[in-house]
DNA sequence: TGTACATCAGTGAACGCGCGTTCACTGATGTAC
DNA sequence: TGTACATCAGTGAACGCGCGTTCACTGATGTAC
C-alpha cells in the first residue's frame, strides 16, 4: 500500500542507516538485500523502489558512513583523543558504529573504479583533518607525516580486528603499542 | 580414474597453491572451489578427496602464505629493502603474490577463532622477523616500534590498495609517503 | 615376473540453498473537480 | 470541504543463477598370489 511521502523519505534513511551498520560489521558480500530492509522494518521487495541496485545503495551507505565518521572526528578537535579512540578496544568491537575506511578497504578494493573514488575522497579529507591537527610548520612534512599517521592507525585496528576472538591478548597489545608509539614518534 | 600417489600429491599441492593465489587476490568468498579446481588442471567433484571442506582448505592456505612470506622476509634480510618491496605499486598490484597479512586481514576477521589463531601467529612472526632486524637495544622499545611498523606497512597498502583504480595518484602518494615517513621515524 | 582383483582418485550430473532481482497485485495517499 | 479516481510504495511469490557439497560411476593403480 502507497505511503506518505514523509514516509517514504524515512524509509530511504532507514535502509541507508541499516545498510551503512550491517556492511561495516560484516562487509558487503556478508548482508543481503533482505535483511538490510528487515532490520529497516520492510520487505525485500521495496528495495528497487529506494534503490537501483545493492551496488548502488553499497555506494551511498559508503559515503554516508565516512561523513559520519569525519563529523564524528572534527567534533573531538584533539588528535591525541581521536588515536586513543581510534585504537580503543571498543571501536574494535564495534565496526557497525565506527570508522568506514577501515571496515570496508577490503570491500571497496574489489569493487569498480566508480566506488572507489568516493572512498579516495574520504580518504583525503581524514588525512586533511589529521593534518589539521598537526603542529608541524613545515606543510610538505605535515602532509606526510598526516599519511603516516593515518596508514598506522587504521592499520593496527584491521590487524587488532583480524585476530580479536582468536587471539584478543595479541590483538589488544597491538592496540595498545600502536598508542603508544604513535605518541612517542608525532610528539602527540 | 585412480592415480599414482605422486600424482595425489602433486594435486594437492596444485589445490593449494592456486587456493594461495587466487584468496589473496580476490577473498575468500570470491572464489569458488570449481575454480581452485580448474586452476589446478581438475574438476570440482575431487575436491573433497584432498580437504574436508573449502573452509578447511582456506586455513591450509592462508598457513602456506604467510609461511611463504616469512621465508621471502627472512632472504632479504635488510628492513630498509623489505619496506620499500612492501610498499611498492609492484607488491599493491600483485597481491596473489604477496602478503597474506595484509591481502586476508578482511576475510580473517570474518571466520572462526580457529582461523584466527594461525593468522595471528603469522602476524607475531612477521613482527619478530622486523624486530631482529631493528637497531634498537632496548628489547620492549623495539618490540613497540617492530608492532608500529608493520601496522604502518599493512594499513598503507591496504589503503592503497583500496583506491589503486579510483585514485592511482593518492594509491601511489599513500605508498611513497609512508615509506618516507618509515624511514625517517626510524632511521631506517 | 605375470595375472586377477580390490582399491580409490577423479569425473560430471545432481542436490539444496541463498542470493539479487522482477512483477502482478494491494490499498493508502494525493489530487482534480 | 467532500468525493471519485489515479498514482504509486509496499507486499510476497517467483525467477534465474552460482555456490558448496554429494554421489554413482569409471578406470588406472597397487597388491596378493
Amino acid at each position: 500500500m502507497r505511503v506518505s511521502k514523509a514516509k517514504v523519505a524515512e524509509h530511504r534513511n532507514a535502509i541507508l542507516e541499516s545498510a551503512s551498520r550491517l556492511f561495516r560489521e560484516r562487509g558487503f558480500d556478508k548482508v543481503g538485500v533482505a535483511e538490510i530492509m528487515q532490520a529497516s522494518g520492510l520487505t525485500h521487495g521495496a528495495f528497487y523502489g529506494h534503490f537501483r541496485s545493492k551496488a548502488d545503495l553499497a555506494g551511498e551507505a559508503c559515503r554516508d558512513a565516512c561523513a559520519e565518521g569525519l563529523a564524528r572526528w572534527k567534533k573531538t578537535g584533539d588528535i591525541g583523543a581521536i588515536i586513543d579512540h581510534y585504537l580503543s578496544v571498543e571501536h574494535r568491537d564495534a565496526p557497525a558504529r565506527g570508522c568506514a575506511i577501515s571496515a570496508l578497504a577490503a570491500d571497496i578494493a574489489r569493487q569498480g573504479p566508480e566506488m572507489q573514488e568516493g572512498y579516495a575522497e574520504g580518504i583525503r579529507r581524514f588525512i586533511a583533518t589529521i593534518e589539521s591537527h598537526l603542529g608541524e610548520a613545515d606543510a610538505e612534512l605535515r602532509h606526510r607525516k598526516a599519511i603516516a599517521i593515518f596508514a598506522t592507525m587504521s592499520g593496527a585496528l584491521t590487524l587488532a580486528r583480524g585476530i580479536a576472538e582468536g587471539d584478543p591478548q595479541l590483538s589488544a597489545e597491538i592496540l595498545e603499542r600502536t598508542r603508544a608509539q604513535l605518541r612517542a614518534c608525532f610528539g602527540i
